[in-house]
Order: structure tokens, then C-alpha cells, then sequence
DNA sequence: GTGGTCTAGACCACG
DNA sequence: GTGGTCTAGACCACT
């Protein structure tokens, strides 16, 4: 798997919030490992077609939040802390590989993407309810 | 299960585009059938803590896409069109399943709910861009 | 020419404005002469399919302009003022001849009513400004 | 001919409506071309005398209805698209004269702007029924 | 009492 | 400085 992010204007969700989530679950997923440098804010922003005071924004966020590690003058890093790669490797990839036949089910069954992360959404909160 | 639209005021997506999306899902996912109301623009408001307008706009969208029929002095329904139902019942609980046990897994994994979200968006543009 | 009310809901329009309109062209037009009677409140309403109150509104309201005459218990006709028939018969001939043949044109060329009609406004403000 | 956009707060149509179908009326009719760019909502308002909510909702319409383009933190735009520029500069040069022909006819005898509106939308819907 | 339009004004996302 | 979201609240159209 490689690093391809990938955001959609005109989806109602702010750019930021989407590209941060996006690295959030990069690093969770393990495609970006405690120490791995990220693209440049310019090259990151010409990729996304998006202005590099977006990309810098989201940067300077995960940074407040430990999940990344600004250097001046050297580049952007995923943090050596323990924010960083939270969920153990072998769920993960179990939760993947479920994940992708559900992605593929859906597909088949004429769902689009929005609404199977809605269902996704929705399904947490039921089960939170339950749970109480 | 009844439906309970819920909305999450400190997520950064917009208001409407949650309430916009779980309508949506509410009615493929046959909670909400072809000729069933909603609650009014103003119960609704009161119920998710949020402006009329902001209601009403959600309903006005979705009346133009064909999803939802607004009759002033009436109230709000289900369209009985093509839009409505899209999906097939047998399909839909079946994903339902998968789903709803991916959201367990993740859960005991330590995985946020908007994480696992952003997974389902992520895994579906890989297998995207891999059907074409 | 026959009597055809006709009411475009979601046009955005308001209906009473609609209906109003159309009866005070019918009357300017020729098609409904001083002492001619209107279709009952009840039968229009139900032949645009509209509640009968808005119906009843716009008669009152071009009562009190002195197009119409309510009769309690008789009914409702066009009144023998100065109001009714403005416009000289000649003059309406030759307009309605223009109009007609614009109306042509303008479906041939693939223009849409609303957007003839609203051509119509626009120019007659320019002609308006125009003519100060 | 320049582009003044004008609003009739009193004619009892929306003014959302009436400034719709302006910009629509304005790209068929050639004063707006894909690509140029229009008043900023706050101009435009201001220029109305309306608030600027009202501007957005009808730039945001016509963007979903494809004839125009919204970048948020730069403008908005003619859309590039088929939506924009529909009728032929010939045709469209001759309806325009025959409409303005009309108009002198129509003030001359007295016939007021929303009358003769009327019997143009008129005459379109006897016309349609003749053409069925 | 339903949905709809409009306003004034605060605050946000983006370039 | 651009467009966007949201609010509170007034008033309107329609059933």
C-alpha cells in the first residue's frame, strides 16, 4: 500500500478534516511508521490541489495533537510517542481484511461510499447505546 | 430499532451534511419507507438541538434530489419514487451484518468510530482506482 | 379561447399570485367580459388542485382591487368597472398576435417560459430606464 | 448593455426566484459568458439591497444546477459547462428584437410589465397543449 | 400548525 | 477578502 492522499472539495467536509483524518488512519494503519517523513506542505499541496495553508493547518494540528513532529528547516516526521500507532498491527490488519469485503459487498449492492461510512457511523452509535 | 437522528455538533462536518446523510441512509436502509413522514422541521429542530433552518434546508436538498416530497402546510414524506429504496432489502442486511460486526471488532481494537469511518472511504477509493 | 387556470406548484411562485395574474389577464384579454361569471371557489380549487382558501383569498383580494364582484349565496363575476377591459380590443389582437409568435420562436430556439418571460421584465426596465 | 441585476421586493415573487432566473436569463443571453466572473455575494447584496444569505442560496443553486462555479476564497464564476450558453447568438439576437418590439407595443397600450409577462407564460402553456 | 422566505450578524474555511 | 455554515427570530403561504 502506498501513500495517496486524496480529498474531495465539494463534499460538504472541510479539506482539513478530511486530509487529517486521512494521515490520522495512515499512521494507525501502519502505511506511516513512528519516525517516516510526510510529503513537503507545497508538494502535499499541489497533490491535493489545495492551498499549502491547509496542508500547513493540518500539519501544525496533528503536531498540537503528538501524533506528528515539525522540524524547521528539515521536514515533517510521524512522532516517536505513543500516540502514535495505537492499535496492535495484527487487529488491525483483521479489521482490514473485514473491512475490504464489506467495501466490496456494499459496492455490488449499489451503496455508495458516503453511506456505508454513514451506516459505519451509525451502527457505532447503536452499539454504544447498547453497550450503556 | 427506531429512528433517532442524532448529530454530532463538535465533529467539524457541517450539521446539515450529517443530518443530509443519515436521512439518506435512513430511507435506503428501510427505516424510513416510500410515503412515511418525517417528524417536522421544527420537532426535528428541537430533537438534534439544532436551528429550524438548518432543517429545513436538509429537507429542501433532499426534495431535490427526489428523496423526500415537502407539501407546505402539510408536512414532509418519503418520495414514492425510483430515488427511494435504492438498494435491495436482502443485500442491505446482509451488509448490515458485516458491518455491525466490523464495528465490534474495531471497537475492541481500540479504533474510533470516525476512524474506522475514514478506513471504509479510504479502502473504497483503493478499490476504485483498482476496478479501473 | 376556453378558460384554463393552470398552477405551477414549485415554480416558487406563490400560487394566490399565480392565479391572481392569470384571472386579471383573462379579464384584460377578452376572455372574461364584464358580468361574466367565475367558476366557483370550490371547483377551482379543485381543478388546480389547491385548497379552496386560497382560491377564495385571491378573489377577495381582486374584489377590493374592482375586478371582481362577490355575490354571497350567487356567486362571482367580473365587474362593470372601469377596471375591467383596460386595454383596447384592437391593441390586445395585435399584442397577443406578437406575443404568439414570439412564444414560436423563442420554444424553436430551445428558450424555456420562465426565461421568456423574465426576458420580457428585463426589457421592459431597460426600456424603462431607457425612456426617462 | 451591462450587467444591472435589479429585485422587486414588493411583486410578491421571491426575491431568491427573481434573481435566479436573472443570472440565468444573463448567461443564455450572452451578457454573461463561461468563464466570467460575477459581483461577490456581499457586492451583490449590497447592490440589491438584500442580505447576503439570499445571494449565497441562489449562487449555491445554480452552481448544483451547473450553470455556475463557486471557489470558496477566490469568486464565483460562469460554469464552463454545457449548462452555460444554451441558446444560439443568432436566434437569440432575433427573439431579443421581436421581445423588444413587443414591449414598446405592450407599454403603448398600456398593458403593464407583470401582464404582459403573463400572457407570454400563457400563451406558452396553450401553445404546449396544442403541440401534445 | 405546516413548510418557506428573509434578515442581521457571528464565526469558519480557504486562498 | 472569498464563499459557507449556523443562529434567532420575524413574517408569510398554505392546508
Amino acid at each position: 500500500m502506498e501513500l495517496a492522499f486524496e480529498v474531495d472539495k465539494g463534499s460538504g467536509i472541510p479539506l482539513y478534516v478530511q486530509l487529517s483524518e486521512q494521515i490520522r488512519l495512515a499512521v494507525h494503519r501502519g502505511g506511516l511508521r513512528p519516525g517516516d517523513p510526510l510529503p513537503t506542505v507545497r508538494a502535499l499541496a499541489v497533490e491535493l490541489g489545495v492551498n499549502a495553508n491547509t496542508v500547513a493547518r493540518v500539519f501544525r494540528e496533528l503536531q498540537r495533537e503528538g501524533l506528528l513532529r515539525l522540524e524547521r528547516g528539515v521536514g515533517t516526521f510521524v512522532a516517536e510517542t505513543t500516540e502514535a500507532r495505537a492499535v496492535g498491527e495484527r487487529d488491525f490488519e483483521r479489521i482490514q481484511r473485514e473491512a475490504a469485503r464489506l467495501v466490496e459487498t456494499s459496492r455490488a449492492a449499489g451503496l455508495r461510499a458516503r453511506e456505508l461510512a454513514q451506516l459505519i457511523e451509525t451502527l457505532w452509535k447503536e452499539n454504544d447505546h447498547a453497550h450503556r
